[in-house]
DNA sequence: GCTAGCACTCCACGGCCAAGAGTGCCAGTA
DNA sequence: TACTGGCACTCTTGGCCGTGGAGTGCTAGC
């Protein structure tokens, strides 16, 4: 995917990269002029003016209009992204920020992602997203009903760390005995993953007494909206208050459109998760290259974290699509890497 | 409150009362002959001028410039608020969409209240705020360790359905046995609120043996964050893609501002606190009237909701000093007295 | 105490012009 | 063949001006 772009020959590539660059710094349209000084290619204006035609010609650069300098089109950002060197080594502060970030150990996940949300969205000035470990393959360690009078509660506790917890109706049959009685047949369910106790207390209940049967389906539809559905449709955002920056020159309707999805955690989980697919790295999605990031204007950068060999959840942050791909790729490159040293420590 | 403005006279009220309501609906500065002709006063456009200037005087009006219309001052909206009709009867729509909400029970509080901010913010069009109850006062029902290989989960449980938790690095002494004795100790604290429980295991831990002494802080240390401190801050948002509505004539600075405070949970609460005060019904806050709400060039509209005759938490929306008003408080009056209803019910 | 009338003020808007930035292209050169 | 200097052309930006209109403040009269 890299090398096909390399037909653009490295003059060509070298042009464009440094109008991404530019426009990434200024937010005005680069004339050839400054591209002629700048980039060290030792050649004429007239010259860039030739390659930038051509470029545009290729799509790969606009015009505002005749006499304005360029702008990077959609596929202007991915090639200098695809071509940009892998060894960067973040900046200093930043580095020290995420190292000083994770020194402090925090046990919880949930914890651990609000603040590397908010860790992200400071060093890039972007907002911070991410998609904790789903319940699925998390085995379970407790699982208890709580009679809270009128209501019960059933609360389930994961391997990892997660609580669900759910509060129901007290159904008729339910007395403390009943409660007891159940609780103790749940127990036969420690070990399974939320994903093998569902199925086994979906068995539980068609088996069981009709007092039985309604607290264990209870259960096994508590332990399913954790892994799935609307429920389970969980996003943590940060640091949106980022992007209303006075810099980002962002039209309101599109900020409006883009505060509105963030909004949606449905939505947000499914376009984190067409962006993430299964890249094994750092990957960047950038405007029209997903319908929703084009309607927004932005692109997103995204990296998975895993705990050993499989990808337990995602991190990245969100911006304009006039980005700092390079820093903003790296921070999240870092996090990422963090993460899943985390992630994979609280598995063993 | 409401009958010393009174000093105004009833025409100058009437007359001010129709700009806010004016300016609220167009957006544009109204003129004199706009209100001759709408307010029903029977009078001419001179007069409603020589009022009107009397109003600039008294400084419940402003002038952006000299020859265009008047609108409210933070203090000419607070007049229009303190001589507001109370009968107000909520649009049939509205009523029928909280009705329609809260037909559907559910029964974890934490999931109510991120509805009603929806609600709140749909109906309004303005942002939702929330402070749920806080733990203090509630009595736990559960209180467990819970094993997890390197680390112990603290688990605490309250009456109304709220569940505390926290992982912690496994002291060295901490067997299986230890945890399972600890634990057997907690026990005694059920029934006992937060608070109690919190003072009850400083005592315990003060007598307890080397090995039990660390457990013991750290459940009450548990119990700490749940009632006070950065962790216990908590406010529910909702809607704020809201805020940038286009119709909205915010400025690209101030908007950011309110974002950012709203992103600072601690400083929220804070503010939600000043504004609700111990009012017993709901309370607007308009602009400078505290400083915060000052910086947004916003007001805020909140009510408290009640378990019994106690104040456990506030709900609230907030939006331009440029609102509706009537319709924000009607709206939230109406979701604070069903979610008093619930509170109420649970608590029994 | 109210109103009609009027002079006055100031903004919003459109047209106009000049300056400037940047392009596209051509003709010339190595 | 590839590059460059030069130049005409285009389009935006900003300033300047004049006009129209909205709205005020004031005064004289009912």
């Amino acid at each position: 995917m890299v090398e096909q772009h390399h037909e653009l020959g490295p003059r060509k590539g070298a042009v464009l990269n440094a109008v991404v660059e530019e426009y990434v710094r200024s937010g005005e349209p680069v004339g050839s002029e400054t591209i002629a000084e700048s980039s060290g290619l030792g050649v004429s204006s007239a010259t860039i003016r030739n390659e930038m035609a051509a470029l545009e010609e290729l799509g790969f650069l606009t015009h505002p209009h005749t006499s304005a300098g360029r702008i990077p089109t959609d596929t202007g950002y991915r090639h200098y992204v695809d071509t940009l060197p892998h060894g960067f080594r973040l900046r200093e502060t930043h580095r020290r920020a995420i190292a000083g970030y994770f020194a402090e150990a925090i046990l919880d996940l949930e914890e651990v992602l609000k603040g590397s949300v908010q860790l992200l969205s400071r060093l890039t000035q972007y907002a911070g997203l991410a998609v904790p470990p789903g319940a699925a393959e998390e085995p379970i360690v407790r699982l208890e009903l709580i009679d809270m009078g009128p209501t019960v509660m059933i609360l389930a506790v994961g391997q990892h760390g997660r609580v669900d917890k759910r509060v129901i109706d007290r159904p008729e049959a339910a007395d403390v005995e009943v409660l007891r009685a159940v609780e103790d047949r749940l127990q036969s369910l420690r070990g399974l993953t939320y994903l093998d106790a569902q199925a086994r207390l979906l068995k539980l209940a068609a088996e069981a007494s009709v007092s039985h049967h309604d607290l264990l389906l209870h259960v096994a539809e508590t332990l399913r909206t954790a892994t799935q559905g609307e429920g389970a449709a969980h996003v943590v955002v940060g640091g949106v208050s980022n992007l209303t920056s006075e810099a980002q020159v962002w039209r309101r309707q599109t900020l409006r459109r883009l505060f509105e999805t963030l909004e949606r955690e449905q939505e947000m989980l499914q376009v984190l998760q067409d962006v993430t697919a299964d890249r094994e790295d750092v990957w960047v999605t950038i405007g029209a290259e997903h319908p929703t990031t084009g309607d927004w204007e932005a692109s997103i950068v995204t990296a998975p974290f895993k705990a050993g060999d499989a990808t337990v959840g995602t991190i990245g942050v969100v911006g304009p699509t006039r980005m700092d791909y390079l820093s903003a790729m790296a921070s999240v490159r870092a996090v990422a890497k963090r993460l899943s040293e985390i992630a994979t420590e609280h598995e063993a």
